[in-house]
DNA sequence: TTTTTAGTTCTGCAAATACAGAACTAAGTA
DNA sequence: TACTTAGTTCTGTATTTGCAGAACTAAAAA
């Protein structure tokens, strides 16, 4: 039988984090998972171990995990003769996620270009800050490799 | 009576905008309204313009306006002699909404924080990545003023 | 003083969400 | 062959949400 101890301590770190996770919109179970994958001592727990320890059921924590893998915050590994699989934060590629999100932000900027297209002259300044927001979120998509360059010469 | 007139275009814009905001949790009437403040031919709209353009009732207007007035993304102006009040969507400080995005995120790297703190020693690979992920956000967030500089210098 | 205007607030309901529980499945084990 | 394991899938239901509709309020107008 799995058994997985937190700590308070670390229980509540699962429940703050979960909280923060849930303000994007996330469905709690997943943000709980999330965050346990983040706090626990094991980097890598089993279902049933996810399951155990946040107390839920076996189709919330199904459910949650299948969330968490199709948006790509998740992802599972299988040791050899095991049928069972392990499952981890993909938090090493956290800088294309950010990039992701980078970049979604200028989908938004795609249609906030299509409104100014559309917009009447006359109100010149409303059109002009509108055209600003979008020509800096162009320039920060094109200046992300530069940033994380940046950070890195600087650590 | 108000009448705004919406051509279809604008009515698309509106709802493939609205939608786009509902990704980011906030309920629909309010990405509606907000969405609607940026398409329209006027930029300041009364509280009877919105309701009937939108097609809500005047608590889903009300609920709508006051969301967004509190979460700062609208505004309202009053006229001299006239009790109704003029709501416009708050772009011009895009670029304090656009920091205080990144000061949510640095909210979160605190927990990250706390996190890799509470964390066995052994899961060295995966601490590391934390404290990387926490160094970029924090870097992100002093960054930013330099970042709108080059910006500002580029135009 | 009644009426209009510009909203707010209070039910109540319809739809969506999130999850539990139980039945099910598919692969490996005894 | 039956049994265990590691999940998935299918109800059902409790909770949440999102909004309509109606009653209400406070200021101004008639």
């Amino acid at each position: 039988m799995a058994e997985i101890k937190l700590t308070q301590g670390q229980k509540e770190l699962v429940e703050r984090l979960g909280v923060f996770y849930e303000k994007s919109g996330m469905q709690p179970a997943s943000c709980r998972v999330m965050a346990l994958l983040l706090v626990a001592d094991q980097t890598e727990l089993t279902f049933e171990e996810i399951q155990q320890s946040l107390s839920i059921s076996k189709s919330a924590t199904s459910g949650a995990i299948n969330l968490l893998l199709t948006v790509n915050r998740v992802e599972y590994i299988t040791r050899p003769g095991e049928r069972k699989r392990y499952f981890r934060a993909k938090i090493m590629n956290w800088k294309e996620d950010m990039l992701k999100k980078i970049e979604e932000m200028t989908a938004m900027s795609v249609l906030l270009k299509e409104i100014s297209k559309q917009r009447p002259k006359s109100t010149k300044e409303f059109n002009h800050t509108l055209i600003e927001m979008v020509s800096f979120l162009e320039f920060l998509q094109t200046e992300m490799p530069t940033i994380f360059k940046k950070w890195e010469s600087k650590k």
